[in-house]
DNA sequence: AGTTGTAAACTTGTCAAACAAATTTATAAA
DNA sequence: TTTATAAATTTGTTTGACAAGTTTACAACT
């Protein structure tokens, strides 16, 4: 879409212009890209043409667009011009990773979520995943087992896993929902990851489930999610208590 | 915490003042927010307090304020202050509702990712469901009858009584989406509720849940809420079907 | 003394003008 | 055609000013 037909869908709302606040210059920004007349790597109109469209000054169009970039929506080059960025999850849901209060009931209530979504994408997949996805998921296993040492590296690895086997439950929404639970539990597991066999347990959940999968055996498959996600809800608590004595301790 | 101490520590860094921008303003705060130092309901220092911490200009740090506004985690109030939101995870998952929402999905994958997520929260409403959250969901079962010509009252009615049940859920996470894909069909719905006898229909159909969940039968509960989702994909389909011919009529 | 109304101060919201810094584009020279 | 330079464009930052809403202080009144 051209710069000039989002001036033109921009200006149709006199309301908008009239009440002058930055919070809606952002909010209509969002609902052309939620309506896809502005996609990912789209570059926007200057300020200045925003300025004349939405008739405010400089200052209220450049905190709207600043808060976006803050989300991680919008990314500014001096000199350069603005644009959409590619939207990914985990660059949306980066910033929030910090604010979304790291307590247990959090953990308990994100992990809750993760476990009632996957546990029903799971079965899913049991039934639609290929032959050849089934191969790519088993090339990830001896790479698991040689990570275990390396928290940075067998993050990587575990989110390519997980996202196959999201790929191969064949529904978009799902996918979307899972990746966006994932990301925002990616900030506690970092620091679970430290902990000592948390990885290698990792890698042979994951090998179980594979296994399951396999053999298109969907309890199975299903326990061993469960499992797996239960696992990683116990360590994440458990380096999340550790901080908080030295924290006092300090203090 | 005093506004006083909040100034100490966030004079601390002058590298960030040197490079100033106010995406390294919001992370600040955002880190702040996270550490504990400021907390839910807060009230931040002044604009002016803050330009004399950062020995930045006032535009770059309303910038840093505005985004975090934008994203749910500050709230300005004018002549008033600014104060630190409640920073629950439905409100700061509000603004990226929008992930979730992607373009033209078909029906069955919609209504797949529905049936998965609404099957599994109805499980936890009939553990968690108060009983007077069960007295207000009866109430909404004579206004259903009453309005089933009403299809615009219906459809808040409608989505209200499903909100009460995803709230009974105890899970804002999944609140946020079960929110999500109620809202990405509603439009379809919108089309689906002009016809004969969908809205009689769903209003029994909405009946046989709250039986279920005031019975606290789990099996019966997932059998009529599964049942509901599954009625309004076909009324939906059918609904769809219709006017794609008079569109292709038109054009 | 207690209450109320008004004025002052304080704080956020908006606008304007100007310059700095980085990029892109146009131009001219090799 | 390629490259170097200059100009134009665009975002980044600063200063100043005023508007609009809220809070506070104070005086007048009961």
């Amino acid at each position: 879409m051209t710069e000039k037909n989002i001036l033109e869908l921009l200006s149709s709302d006199e309301s908008f212009a009239r009440k002058g606040s930055s919070q809606h210059i952002a909010d209509q920004l969002l609902e052309l890209i939620q309506s896809g007349n502005l996609k990912a790597g789209d570059k926007l109109p200057t300020e200045g043409k925003l300025v004349e469209t939405f008739r405010m000054s400089r200052p209220v169009v450049r905190e709207a667009l600043r808060g976006l970039s803050i989300m991680g929506v919008l990314e500014s080059h001096q000199g350069g011009g603005t644009y959409v960025t590619d939207l990914s999850p985990s660059r949306l849901t980066k910033s929030l990773q910090f604010v979304i209060k790291i307590d247990d009931q959090t953990i308990e209530t994100l992990s809750e979520a993760r476990i009632v979504v996957e546990k029903e994408m799971i079965r899913l997949s049991v039934d639609r995943i290929t032959t050849e996805e089934l191969a790519r998921l088993q090339s990830y296993l001896p790479m698991g087992e040689r990570l275990k040492n390396d928290p940075v590296a067998f993050r990587v690895m575990d989110l390519e896993f997980h996202s196959l086997i999201w790929e191969a439950a064949g529904n978009p929404f799902l996918k979307r929902i899972a990746e966006g639970l994932y990301n925002t539990g990616v900030e506690h597991r970092r620091i679970a990851s430290e902990l000592e066999n948390v990885l290698a347990k990792s890698a042979t959940e994951h090998a179980e489930i594979y296994e399951a999968l396999r053999m298109r055996d969907i309890e199975r498959a299903v326990a061993a999610t469960v499992g797996h996600l239960n696992s990683i809800r116990k360590s994440t608590k458990i380096a999340l208590t550790l901080p908080q004595k030295e924290k006092r301790d300090a203090s």
